[in-house]
DNA sequence: GAACTTAAAAAGTGACTTGTCACTTTTTAA
DNA sequence: TTAAAAAGTGACAAGTCACTTTTTAAGTTC
């Protein structure tokens, strides 16, 4: 027997519902065909009650831009804790990342990205958002760094250049995938990452 | 007094006229507000002639995708033949690949890109342009590691992996511009391509 | 449990979308 | 010169969009 739900429960429940809901359409149609309509059916709700929840289709999208960047950190975080004190840091931690920015999720973020380029409104909301990725993205970062000992004008620079090349390798392999080529190059920045490390006891790359 | 056009001239001209008014629309407005109506308006024509020439929005939006890509190419091989016999070639090589893939023009592209993702028809169009632009852009890398006098296992991953950065670093830029971040980032790409050939001599990186 | 408040559903509304159609103007060919 | 073909016009049909208004149901308070 299901126990009454209080108004707020409620109230959040479908707060919730909509934003998985957008989540999805995001996902399978793209910035173009999400409509409030189309929310609508995939949540199973009406359009008042989406209207009732967010007043404007831009606070949907807002709410769910915040919504995504904060579940892509959210996981990078947990799959970096599930590494433990294993060796291999390196390697594990750029296939982590690829995980992340390969990552449904993160493809709905990037249509959003363009959707927010001409879109002044959910465009700061987003500048926030990313800003706030990038942030917890790099303090995870300094972490590993400490834990493979490396200083800081050998670490940073690397990390940066791992984290453009998988944001680049994303961007073409969700719209255009191609594993073959993907893992080759996957590859490669193991390589040189580990060259990298390799050498941090013998000076600057 | 000017000559009379042929139809073939005309025809061939108002394409255009549309195709520029396209690109237009996608830079200024994004593409959700790429519209038939806002396309004719930019090029000065009515809906009507629009639909003699292109007779779905997919067909316009099509053309157009072709056009952006073979402009880029276009672009990156006159940057490179401008170039010469100049010393410092890697260095140069890195900035024109910037030129290139933060331009109006790639930013236009990015976007088609996103919207192709869930537009089959347009996706064909699309993997198909991106295929030969990247073998165009692939072939001058190749005169690129000729000139350096690089082997191919060392310069074709780094080659790889230096357009993976800068298409990263475009597409971060082009929603979320940060100069200073911009710059910093292309100085440590130029750092790694330098190292990485002064190290040609002596074995792979 | 009656009175009140909030949530959700149902049924609009007007603006905007792609694409069409009947018609005019320009170019070509005989 | 004239008939046919091609290019271009602009109003409009059919449907979808974001959003509103009206009605019903659920939850809260006294």
């Amino acid at each position: 027997m299901q126990r009454r739900l209080t108004q707020k429960e409620r109230s959040a429940a479908t707060k919730r519902k909509f934003l998985d809901a957008a989540a999805r359409v995001l996902v399978e149609a793209g910035y173009t065909n999400l409509t409030t309509t189309r929310v609508c059916r995939e949540a199973g709700m009406s359009q008042g009650a989406l209207f009732k929840h967010f007043p404007t289709k831009t606070g949907l999208v807002s709410a769910l831009a915040e919504d995504l960047y904060k579940g892509l950190a959210d996981e990078y975080e947990a799959l970096f804790e599930a590494e433990g004190k294993e060796t291999d840091l390196i390697r594990k931690s750029i296939r982590n990342l690829w995980t992340v920015f390969s990552s449904q999720r993160q493809m709905a973020s990037y249509d959003l990205t363009m959707a927010a380029r001409t879109h002044p409104e959910l465009r700061n909301v987003m500048e926030d958002a990313v800003r706030k990725h990038r942030e917890r993205i790099e303090a995870i970062a300094e972490k590993i760094r400490i834990r493979l000992g490396m200083e800081k004008p050998l670490f940073n620079p690397l990390a940066d250049l791992i984290l453009m090349a998988v944001q680049g390798g994303a961007v073409n392999m969700l719209a255009f995938p191609d594993p073959e080529a993907t893992e080759k190059r996957l590859g490669y920045l193991e390589d040189l990452a580990g060259k990298a490390a390799g050498l941090s006891r013998k000076g600057p790359l």
